[in-house]
This record gives structure tokens, C-alpha cells and sequence, in this order.
DNA sequence: CAAAATAAATTTAGGTACTAAAATTATAGA
DNA sequence: TCTATAATTTTAGTACCTAAATTTATTTTG
């Protein structure tokens, strides 16, 4: 939905706040383009609303001293509820800085249908919640992530694997048991969100972000936004299609998944072929994977031929995204230094070779460790920009 | 660049004006969703700059009849000059509501550089509205399609296959050699323009168009807008890569391009592989397409291979395309029917097989024939946008 | 044929949200 | 204490919207 000139210019100024905090008033006009007259009303339903603090500074020149403005730690709690690659429920409580000040993990027991997962949220959430030092009341909203195909203005879950009863309303579902209200997404929007919200300084407007876990996911923000598709839902890049004739088979169904040559659990699964093992479950490749690398390192060949070739499909899908979408900063993440030790060669220079040439060295590819917590910051980051859209009456002061 | 509020309104204004014409005020509020009285000083506007036409109709039952608004053909003119597949320059002066009014075709001469294109250009846009009826002080702007990379704001052209010079600043030069305001844009951007402004009523606000010609090409509306990559640069479909290993070589240079297998060319190069033929140039290729489509349709098994293959990789990109993106529909355009016939089961069997089931058959996908036509419609449709989003001063009625 | 009914379009009153410029405020230094 | 100065706020003006009232142009009705 397109936001409104006003609303645009309020997610400007909170962006641009947290970006250069602390910020004076001045600064921010600056920052997001606006003029000092309009900042100032901005800043004083904000204030108001308790989401940002004021803080007076000793001017070192002469002059009226700036008053330097932070986000309010304390302004709103959320809490996040996600299933991060351990596969077990990451609860946390975060205040606006997108810091935790509360966390718990709790399993994740019945993976049967999306309502008993739904329902089970609803039990961690109100445990944990309860656990913490904060009142139910003093949670603003609940966000979460799922490793799953969401229509996020929806709150709608299409489809989500080994789980069965897609097309389920799990937001709504969720904020009537919960009584808060409750806002969902797809877990590589939600590091995207946090990237955008609580990554560099100045907010990147225009970048594409990969994760390489156990699955391939994709998302993207471009202007400043999150880009979602017609139907709310994300760039499943893990399913795209990187070998069209006797490709790999995919648990989606498909063959020839990207997903099934560039993921970790691509290189066990074939591991696991090479050598005749059965192939384990997710916590059963997490375990193997060290082994993996490990006898890669140590110059096994068809090992390394797997890893060359992960590499190499990745850098080939990484450029068809960038001839097709021009995006001016890819990051890629892995919690796995080692992988990216061995795939990087392989990654640049098919990367180099299948970018068209206008477009080479373009977009900056930057490889970085995926940080766990930014799932919850994500979900925070989701819950805060509604917030910050919302406009409150101002209270009429009494001048 | 994002749009101001009033900007976005005006341009949604004229967008069901043009789709809904003729159409009277009151519709026009409901179409936009905006009031009434918000409509009046929009339409007072755009009638005092002669780009609407008010016409009295007889009311068919009581109340103060409506006033039919429509598009003023004569109220500007634009001045289009493309290269489309025939290879020559298609100069056409085509009136607001998109019909050409004067039509020219040119021999394109040489094909050494960007800067003799950009001499020819003006000659044959000289040449063509000096024959023409019409004043060239009556041409509002100049609007130029290349099948190039170029980033359509800046109007550089980055890249042009077989001229040299890229980095070229196109419209600049032409803007200065002509004297009239010049804008230029990709082929495919073109025919994407074309199809937003000049097609379906209602505009169809999110959509991806792909052209099978010589080339493969691919642009795409989102949110009512043309997207453009962070440099301004198209969605270069044809040399994303469909085959990792061993594929094809493409005249970009790489390997494995879409290009190599799903387009015309691709089809009349595999065929003189098998042959053992020379492959002919561009005007070569074309007059041996007949043939080839009379020989597979006549069961030459090689060729037939060839065919299905094209329409295999084409269904493959395509449910890659709608994985990563999700639109909501997709026009397949091309000029040769019968290759349609010939490629369209492959197609969608591969497209059905390789969209993810909770998208299946949501892109809404369909074949059309290309009307050549369109790139001067996009042409005209890319400088109208510019007109209409400028605001002038409305001078002040003696009220 | 005048009056009533009706639908389209415009105007009016009110509000929001900006800008540019003036005014105010809070400090340091003379 | 007065002056200079920088940050911020206020003020005046403008653009552009909405909702509601009004005007306009017509047909139908009595």
C-alpha cells in the first residue's frame, strides 16, 4: 500500500533518528529533507508518544546549545517469537533499540498441522512473557517469523513445509488467543527488516539479502521498502530453478533447485550420496556438516568438486538477480565462515563471468555472518514501523 | 524518485481518464478515489492545457447531465523514433490518445558507433517531421526506443550490442541537436509503457511482459510504475542463465544465456548447427524462420527437439520469475504465432512443474502478438507521463 | 408550464502538513 | 550586562485534500 506523503516523511525522520543518534533537530532536517518547521511537530508527537528522549548537551560554542534526540529504550516492548535454524521457538522482548532485554528458547514439540503451531506460539509466547520482568500490558505488539511462505499484510500462512493446513490465518488466530495484537512474516524478511532498520548508518534503501542455511532464502528491500509480491509473498530464490535437465531432486516437489546445490543442507545431502550414509534429518546435517568441511579442507576431491560447484551456482543465480533486477548492495549471510572460505573463489568468479558487463562490479557482494538475534530485531523492526506510521492526535498544549 | 502526493493523484486521474473515456467527473472520483471536489480543479487544470476535451451529452433521465471528459488527441504531440526488429528506424508523430498520425520508416546506415546512431537519429526525426503535417514547434518531446541497456532517467545509453561507445549520453546529445526536450528507454520499457497506458481498461497496475523475438526481453510494471533497477537498467531476461555447465554460447560473451535457447535466433542458429550452415545475420535469420517453423510443423525430429527445449527453458525462467517475484500476470508477446503453437505445451507443462504450488496458477500467463506498433505507444506514453505529472500554475479566473 | 425531483458538478468551510522567514530561546564570550 | 550566535519554534502563507452545502442543468410531474 502506498504510504501518504506525511506518513513517509514521519518513517524518514524515525529512520533517519536511529540511524545518526544521537541527532539534533536541526541535523534531522538535514537528514531526511525536510525543514526545521516540520521536524519540529514530528519530533513532539514522538516525544508524546514517549518514543523518543530528549537529552540537553553543554554547547561547546556559543550559540542556543542542540538538544540531542535518541529513541526512547523504554518508549515500546515487543515481543518476538521465531523459529531461528535451530528449530526450536526463539522468544524474546525488545525494546525499541532493537536490543533484547529478555530471552528464552523453548522447543518446538508437534510439527503436525500450522494450527497446533499456532497454538503452541500462543503457550511459549504467554509463558515467556510471563517469565519476564514486563506486564503482558506493557508489550506494544507480538511479531513473528516463520520459515514459511507468509502473506504478510495478511497475516496468512500459504505454505509452509512439514507442516500441514496451509492458507491458515495465523496472525489473527494468534492475536485472539494472545489478546495483543500480532504481526507475521517470512523469516528472511525479518532479517531484512532488521538490516534496514538496525544496520548501517545511513539506512540502506536498496539491497538485496541471501541467506545460506540449511535452506537458500532471498529478500529484498528497494526505495526503502520491503518489496513484496502481489500476494504478500517473497523471493523464494532457494526453489529457483539453476539446472533444467536432470537436475537434483527438491523436497518441494522439483528438480533442479537451487536449493539442492547451495545450501548446507545441499553439500550433507550429497555428502551423504558420495559415501551411501542415509540422509539425516535437520538436526542430524547440522551435526555432519563440521565433518563435511573438515574432510573438504583436508583435499577430498569429490567433496570439493560439491563445494566448486555451490559456489558456482550460487555466483551464476546471484548474477541472473542482478541482470534482472539491478540492486545496488547484495549481502550474503551464512553462520558458517568456513563454507564461505571454501565456496568464495568459486562464488566470484562465476559471479564476474555471468554479470553483463554494464552491470560488473555494480553491485557490491559482500559476504557477512548471519547474526541470529536479527530474526527478533526483524520482527521488531516490523511491529516498530507500524508504530512509528501511526499518528496520534497531538494533545493540544496549553499555550 | 518517489511521487508526491497530488503528482500520484493526477497521474491516477489521467490513467482512468484515458481507460475509462469518455467518462464524467463523478466516475472519475470513484475510478481514482478521490472526491469530487477534488476532481474539479485536476480536470479545470488539465482542460485549460488543452489535454482534455469536454463533450455535452444528451442525459438519458432527470439531474444535471453529465459532461463526457476525454483525452484531446490534437492536445500535444510526440515525435517517436524506434529500432525495432526490422532493423530500420520506425518514426512515427503520434497524438495523445496514442494513434500515429504520420509514420515513417528509414534505413538504419551505420551501425559503428552511439554517436553516428545519435547523428542518424536526428537526421531521420529531421527529415520525418519536416515531411510531416504537423510544425515541429508542435512536437512537445521526442521520445526514442533502443533495444540497448539505458538507464532511463539519466538517458545515457550503457551498452548497445554492436555499437561501440557505450556510456553514451544519448538523449543529451539528440536534445541538443534537435532543439526539442528528448527521452529515451529500452525496447522492452517501451512496450511495458504501452501496455500500462494504452491497454487494458482498467489499467493493469502490476504485470511482467516478456518479448520473444530475436532477442528474449523482459521489463515490469509494479504498484502502477515502470520498475527500474538502482542504475536505472531493465530486466535483461534473455542472458540470465537457464544451463550452468556446457551451455550455449550467447553473443554477450557468456554462457548458458535464456537467449540461446528460447528466442528466434536461437531457434535458426540451432537449426544451421544442425545443418551445418553458416549462421546468417539478423535479416538472414528472419527469412530462414519460415522454413524452420515449416520444417519441425513437418515432423523433423532434431528440430522438433529444438523447439521443445525453447519452450521448456522459456516455461522454466518464467516460473523462476514468479517464484522470485510473484506478479500477478505475465504477457508473453510475440510476432510469430506458429511459434507459439509450437512451444506452448512444452511451455506451460515446464511453467506448471516448476511454479511453487501455493503460486501455481496465480500469475495469470498469456501469449499475445506483438504489435509493433507499441514501441512508438510507449514512446508517446513516456513523454505523456512527464506532461501530465508537471503542474503549471493555474492562472487565476476573474472570478 | 411551473414546480418538484434528481444527478452532476462546484463551491465552501475546515483541516493537515508542508515551506520560508521571522521570532524566540539559550547559551558563550566580550 | 550586553552582544553574538546557533538551535529551535512560531508565524504567515500556501497547496491540497475531505465532507457537506450549494449551485446547475436537466427531466418528470401535476
Amino acid at each position: 500500500m502506498r504510504l501518504s506523503d506525511s506518513e513517509y516523511h514521519r518513517l524518514t525522520v524515525l529512520k533517519n533518528l536511529r540511524a545518526a543518534e544521537p541527532v539534533s533537530r536541526t541535523e534531522l532536517a538535514q537528514l531526511s529533507g525536510l525543514t526545521g518547521g516540520a521536524i519540529t511537530p514530528i519530533v513532539r508527537d514522538l516525544a508524546a508518544r514517549g518514543l523518543v528522549l530528549e537529552e540537553k548537551v553543554p554547547s561547546p560554542n556559543r550559540g542556543r546549545p542542540r538538544v540531542n534526540l535518541r529513541l526512547n529504550p523504554a518508549g515500546a516492548y515487543v515481543a518476538a517469537a521465531t523459529l531461528p535454524s535451530t528449530g526450536d521457538f526463539l522468544v524474546e522482548i525488545l525494546d525499541l533499540t532493537g536490543r533484547a532485554i529478555f530471552s528464552q528458547t523453548r522447543p518446538l514439540t508437534d510439527t503436525r498441522s500450522l494450527a497446533v503451531l499456532a497454538a503452541q506460539f500462543a503457550t511459549v509466547l504467554a509463558e515467556v512473557i510471563a517469565a519476564s520482568p514486563l506486564d503482558i500490558h506493557a508489550i506494544a505488539q507480538v511479531g513473528i517469523g516463520l520459515p514459511a511462505m507468509v502473506d504478510n499484510r495478511t497475516g496468512v500462512v500459504e505454505y509452509m513445509a512439514t507442516f500441514s493446513g496451509g492458507r491458515y490465518d495465523f496472525a489473527a488466530t494468534l492475536q485472539a488467543l494472545l489478546g495483543i495484537p500480532v504481526r507475521i512474516d517470512n523469516n528472511m524478511n525479518l532479517l531484512a527488516r532488521a538490516e534496514h532498520w538496525f544496520g548501517a548508518s545511513p539506512p540502506v534503501d536498496d539491497f538485496t539479502l541471501i541467506l545460506i542455511e540449511l535452506g537458500l532464502g532471498g529478500a529484498r528491500y528497494q526505495n526503502g521498502q520491503l518489496v513484496v509480491g502481489s500476494h504478500g509473498i517473497e523471493a523464494e530464490l532457494g526453489h529457483t530453478k539453476i539446472v533444467p535437465e536432470d537436475g537434483r531432486q527438491c523436497h518441494c516437489g522439483g528438480f533442479g533447485c537451487l536449493q539442492t546445490y547451495s545450501s548446507l543442507s545441499a553439500l550433507v545431502t550429497q555428502y551423504c550420496d558420495l559415501t551411501g550414509q542415509a540422509v539425516p534429518g535437520h538436526m542430524g546435517m547440522r551435526s555432519l556438516l563440521p565433518d563435511v568441511i573438515a574432510l573438504t579442507k583436508a583435499g577430498h576431491n569429490s567433496l570439493q568438486d560439491i563445494f566448486h560447484r555451490c559456489g558456482k551456482y550460487l555466483g551464476i543465480a546471484i548474477a541472473n538477480h542482478i541482470n534482472m533486477q539491478d540492486p545496488e548492495r547484495i549481502i550474503v549471510l551464512s553462520s558458517e565462515p568456513e563454507l564461505v572460505d571454501l565456496i568464495s573463489d568459486d562464488f566470484f568468479d562465476a559471479l564476474h563471468h555471468n554479470t553483463l558487463e554494464p552491470l560488473r562490479n555494480l553491485a557490491r557482494v559482500t559476504f557477512r555472518h548471519l547474526d541470529e538475534q536479527n530474526y527478533s530485531r526483524g520482527a521488531a523492526a516490523m511491529v516498530l514501523e507500524q508504530l512509528y506510521q501511526s499518528r496520534t492526535t497531538i494533545a493540544s498544549a496549553d499555550a
